[in-house]
DNA sequence: TTGTCTGCAAATCATTTGCAATATT
DNA sequence: AATATTGCAAATGATTTGCAGACAA
């Protein structure tokens, strides 16, 4: 959490009440959460929160890699706290069952260079799963 | 070509010009084309054509597993014609260049049976590099 | 102070929907 | 003829933007 709000004033971002709580929210969730629920969430903490608000946040701490975020069929945004270090490469997966989300570093595919006779440049993967707490 | 036209038919859809002309220019382009792209060459082609109706047909055939898509970071979807059979595993890799999509079938996921704990059900990839063409 | 953040109200804009007219089988 | 498909106009709804007041440093 400290390691988070140092990056937001590395980058010269203010220390806000609303940013804590943003980064609080989705450190102490671990899973992919939209602006809404986000938004739905301060407004039980705070007395006046707005979208605008939320979705700047969100957007400027993704810009500084503090968060990631995918877009699901839904076509709806969604955040999650990106736990992994600034330069490991990996990728998330997320449980169907509770949200959570984990970090995956083995992906095997930085070794391979081309795909389909193609020079690979960079990939994204998306994975779903069970975690441990949900499986039993 | 005609096989999916044969499959647009075994689902239970009429062939119509229209139907038979994105088909097509998905399939002389080999590449991601948006809603608004191929309505565009679809005008040149037709006196009278809509929007709604490029979108419900792309979706209809995404339904049946005819084309794929993706929503890109600028929040448009786009579509693209699989050319892989119905059931082999595989991913797409887009030409950052010209933009034409490659199969990928060797991605090596599959025996991977679990990611930072988590059992893993599914995943997605999403390629991008520079085809032979590009390269030189 | 000084520039950043915020809420509010209004705007965007890709995608959808309702419905009557039209085309496919 | 019977049903699916289409175009049109209007609606939707998540995300953005402009701006003046509030807040962090």
């Amino acid at each position: 959490m400290e390691y988070h709000i140092d990056k937001l004033r590395k980058n010269g971002f203010k220390i806000t009440p609303k940013r804590l709580a943003i980064i609080g929210l989705l450190s102490k969730e671990n899973r992919f959460l939209s602006p809404e629920r986000i938004f739905s969430k301060l407004k039980k903490e705070f007395k006046r929160v707005s979208f605008p608000s939320v979705y700047r946040n969100l957007e400027e701490m993704y810009g500084i890699g503090l968060i990631f975020k995918i877009q699901k069929p839904d076509r709806r945004l969604y955040y999650a706290l990106c736990r992994a270090g600034d330069d490991e490469h990996h990728h998330h997966i997320v449980c169907v069952k509770c949200g959570r989300v984990g970090e995956f570093y083995d992906c095997g595919l930085l070794k391979k260079k081309t795909a389909g006779g193609f020079r690979i440049l960079r990939h994204s993967l998306q994975l779903e799963g069970v975690c441990p707490d949900c499986d039993k």
